[in-house]
RNA sequence: GUGGUCGUAGCUCAAUGGUAGAGCUCCAGAUUGUGAUUCUGGUUGUUGCGGGUUCGAGCCCCGUCGAUCACCCCA
C-alpha cells in the first residue's frame, strides 16, 4: 500500500470532497462574476525565471521546481500573479481598462505540508487591473466580503485585516531609514506580533529603529489615517466598512505590493490567513521591463483553510447542505421487475436521459426490493417500474410513496412534467 | 530545511514482549413486484516500509516514508 499513496502534500478527491470542491468553485465563480470579472487560466508550469525575476533567487527553495527534459528549469507555479501580469501586458490593448479578471486553479509550494497547508492547494484569485483608484481597493476587499458572506461565514466569524505598505514606507523614509533595509524592517513588521519582543527590538536597534517608537507608529495608524480615507468612505457607502480592522502589521510577505494589502481571517478559530492580497502596481512594468506600466491590485483565497473554516462554522453548513442534495443522486430510478421488459426499460432510460432527466438504473438483474433501495440511496423522487403491465408503467413518487399507473409513450413528458413540481411528501415537512 | 508526537481492517479504535480483535461501513441472505427497522452470515491486515535485539516484536532499538504540531516560510 505504501507505494500507492499519494505524493507527499497532495490529495485525493474522493467524490464526497470533489461535492465540496464544486461548491465552493461554484460559489467563488457566481460571486466574482455578480461583480463583473471575467475568467482566465494561465498555465500549471512556467519557467523558473518568471518568479525570479518577480521575487529574486533565495524564493526557489519555496519552489515546485525541475529540468524538464531538454534540461530547462520550470516551476509548478507557486501563485498565478507573475503569469497574470505576463498575460496582461503582452496583450493589453486588446482589453478595455479596467481589467476585471478572475482564475481558479492548483498553485504549488514545496513547502513542509501542515494543517491548512499542503502542496499543492486551490486559489481562487480576483485582480484588477488598469485602475490606480482606491475605488478599486475597495471593490477587491467587497468582493472578498461578499464571497465570505456567500458562504454562509458571517461577520461574527471573520475579518479583514487592512493596511497600507506606504504607511512603511513612508515611516522609513522620515526616520531615515536606508531603503536596502525596507524588507527586512518588513519582515519584522510581519511577525511582530508572534516574536519576542526583546527579539523584535534587537532586530530593530540593528537598522537604527526602536520597538517602541514602531509601536508608536502602529498605534497611530487607525481608521483616521488619511491613508485610508477614500477607502474608508467607500466601504462605508457600501455598508461593508464593520467588516474591516486597520492593523499596520499586516504586510503581506515581502514581494510586489505598493500600497493598500489586505487579508481575510477567521475570528474563532486562529487558522492562518483565508485570503490576501493587496495592491501591485509595479508589476507589470517589472514584467514587461518598463513597456507597460499598468496599476493592479488583487487578491487570492485558498481553498484548504477555506475549507477547515468552513467545516467548523455551523452557519456554513446548511448552504452546503443544500448544495450537494442538489447535486448529488438522481432524479428518477428506472425499475426492472420483469427482465423480459429490460429493453423497452433500456430504450426509457435513454429517452428520459435524452429529455434531460438525471437517471439511473440497475445494470445487472436485481431483485425489486434491492432496485428500490437503490433508488432510495441515490435520493431519487421517482421509480418507474417496468414489469408484466408493460406497455403500462408504474410511476411511484418516492416521497409521498403514491404510485400511478401510466402509458410508457406518455412517461417521458409525465416524468418531466412531475419534476417540474415542487417536492411535497412527509419527509420534507 | 530543523525539532517534538504519532502510524494496527475502507473508517474510529483495542490488544503486560506470548494465537491480531471490536464497533461502524461494505457485500449477501432472511424478503421471487416495492424502500424502514431487525436478525443471520461473509470479505478486508506483509500491524506504513526496511533492518536490529529476543526463544518470541504491533509493542523495545535504528533507519526510512507519511500524518500532525512547533519553527521556517507565507509570492
Amino acid at each position: 500500500m505504501a507505494s500507492l499513496r499519494t505524493v507527499k502534500g497532495f490529495r485525493d478527491f474522493f467524490p464526497e470532497e470533489c461535492a465540496m470542491r464544486n461548491y465552493i468553485f461554484d460559489t467563488w465563480r457566481s460571486i466574482a462574476r455578480r461583480y463583473g470579472f471575467v475568467e482566465y487560466e494561465a498555465p500549471v508550469v512556467e519557467t523558473t525565471d518568471l518568479y525570479r525575476k518577480k521575487s529574486g533567487d533565495e524564493i526557489t527553495s519555496q519552489l515546485f521546481c525541475f529540468k524538464d527534459k531538454a534540461d530547462r528549469e520550470i516551476s509548478l507555479r507557486p501563485e498565478v500573479t507573475p503569469s497574470l501580469a505576463r498575460m496582461a501586458t503582452t496583450r493589453h490593448r486588446d482589453f478595455k481598462k479596467p481589467m476585471k479578471w478572475f482564475q481558479i486553479g492548483s498553485c504549488f509550494r514545496y513547502e513542509e505540508p501542515q494543517e491548512g497547508r499542503t502542496r499543492e492547494f486551490i486559489q481562487f484569485n480576483a485582480d484588477i487591473l488598469g485602475d490606480a483608484s482606491s475605488g478599486t481597493d475597495a471593490e477587491l476587499i467587497a468582493l472578498s466580503i461578499d464571497v465570505m458572506l456567500a458562504f454562509g461565514i458571517l461577520g461574527e466569524d471573520f475579518a479583514i485585516r487592512l493596511s497600507n505598505r506606504q504607511l512603511w514606507t513612508q515611516y522609513l523614509e522620515d526616520q531615515k531609514v536606508p531603503v536596502e533595509h525596507t524588507a527586512t524592517f518588513l519582515q519584522i513588521v510581519d511577525k511582530i506580533e508572534r516574536a519576542k519582543p526583546e527579539e523584535t527590538a534587537t532586530k530593530l536597534s540593528a537598522i537604527g529603529l526602536t520597538l517602541e517608537n514602531v509601536r508608536a507608529f502602529m498605534a497611530a495608524a487607525d481608521e483616521n489615517h488619511p491613508a485610508f480615507a477614500a477607502l474608508r468612505a467607500d466601504l462605508i457607502a457600501r455598508g461593508l466598512w464593520k467588516y474591516v480592522r486597520i492593523d499596520a502589521s499586516i504586510v503581506r510577505g515581502l514581494a510586489y505590493y505598493t500600497g493598500t494589502v489586505f487579508e481575510v481571517f477567521d475570528l474563532k478559530h486562529g487558522l492562518r490567513a483565508v485570503a490576501g492580497g493587496g495592491r501591485y502596481d509595479k508589476l507589470c512594468a517589472l514584467m514587461s521591463d518598463g513597456n507597460v506600466d499598468m496599476a493592479a491590485a488583487g487578491f487570492a483565497m485558498g481553498d484548504v483553510v477555506l475549507g477547515i473554516l468552513l467545516s467548523k462554522t455551523p452557519s456554513a453548513q446548511f448552504a452546503i447542505t443544500e448544495y450537494l442534495n442538489a447535486q448529488q443522486g438522481v432524479e428518477a430510478y428506472v425499475v426492472v421487475a420483469d427482465e423480459a421488459q429490460r429493453p423497452y426499460a433500456l430504450a426509457a432510460v435513454q429517452a428520459l436521459r435524452a429529455a434531460g432527466v438525471r437517471l439511473d438504473y440497475s445494470m445487472a438483474p436485481q431483485k425489486v426490493g434491492k432496485q428500490f433501495q437503490a433508488a432510495e440511496n441515490q435520493k431519487a423522487r421517482f421509480a418507474i417500474v417496468f414489469g408484466a403491465e408493460y406497455p403500462e408503467v408504474q410511476i411511484k413518487n418516492l416521497v409521498s410513496r403514491e404510485q400511478s399507473l401510466i402509458s410508457a409513450d406518455a412517461l417521458v413528458s409525465a416524468v418531466v412534467e412531475a419534476l417540474k413540481q415542487p417536492i411535497v411528501g412527509p419527509l420534507l415537512a
